[in-house]
DNA sequence: CGCATTTCAGTGTCACTGACATTT
DNA sequence: CAAATGTCAGTGACACTGAAATGC
């Protein structure tokens, strides 16, 4: 990537970059265990909030419906959800985890921990705790206006 | 986005969504411009380093090879860059940005300020410089192994 | 010959749009 | 009726692989 001189202060391309890095050692984590960050995505809404509906469950994980419904495919073949019915609304189906999902997430999650281990090496443990704040602020502030 | 309370520490996924939202408006900014990153990169590049065969371009700005193709077309369809042989080795293309494309990366650099505006609306001064060198740790780190 | 350069075709992931049928 | 839900088809951007042709 070109050396940032070109832009006073901070840039978005630094941070998009960086992104990319950051990106690329995730998704290789995940291929490792079968798996996409929408995997993981539904999955980890799934533990946190519980089953639900494929609407509801698109809100909290911030996925478009037209790509839950691949990704829930994907996840029901590999036996880690189950898509049934939902008895009081008949236009909805009810997501749920399985065991066997749980033991995914629970690799995932191993998964996500080692690649921020290797990603995080240049920086000591004050360095990543002010990271994370920092980049907390920033997600927390856009994320209400998306 | 789920909320990041399944991981102890900081996440790679956090980086992650943060960047994503980064690279979303980013590339709004681009699309205003009739652009893309890609364009910028190419642009930049030429812009730091002068006139270049495409494959020292791609090894200076991080493209494949194979999208790099594709991006000088599209920058040489728009009048923005040249494509001429090389006289010494007629293997090589030498790409030359035209003054139209200087003024173009000019655009894309107003492009990327704004939106750098608007990204670190939540961060003080001090922060944003704080996160640029954060981050310009872990791009300078791993760059070196990828 | 080995090697570098350019080009093309194809894949995978993420994100988004538009349309449609069904149900509330 | 309007609104919500689930599904499907398609697009765009980025990143990568593999193969081919040409020239050094």
């Amino acid at each position: 990537m070109s050396e940032p001189t070109r832009l006073a202060g901070l840039h978005s391309w630094l941070l998009t970059q960086t992104a990319a890095q950051a990106s690329r050692l995730v998704n290789e984590g995940f291929a490792s265990a079968d798996a996409r960050g929408y995997h993981f995505r539904v999955l980890a809404t799934l533990d946190e909030h519980g089953p639900a509906s494929q609407a509801a469950l698109g809100r909290r994980s911030g996925i478009h419906l037209s790509d839950l419904v691949a990704a829930i495919n994907e996840l029901a073949d590999r036996g880690f959800v189950e898509r049934s019915p939902d008895p009081g609304d008949r236009r909805r189906n009810i997501v749920t985890v399985t065991a066997a999902g749980r033991e995914q997430l629970a690799r995932l999650d191993r998964q996500l921990a080692d690649v921020q281990e290797r990603l995080l090496v240049p920086l000591t443990g004050p360095e990543r705790a002010e990271l994370a704040t920092l980049l907390g602020k920033l997600l927390g502030y856009h994320r209400m206006s998306s």
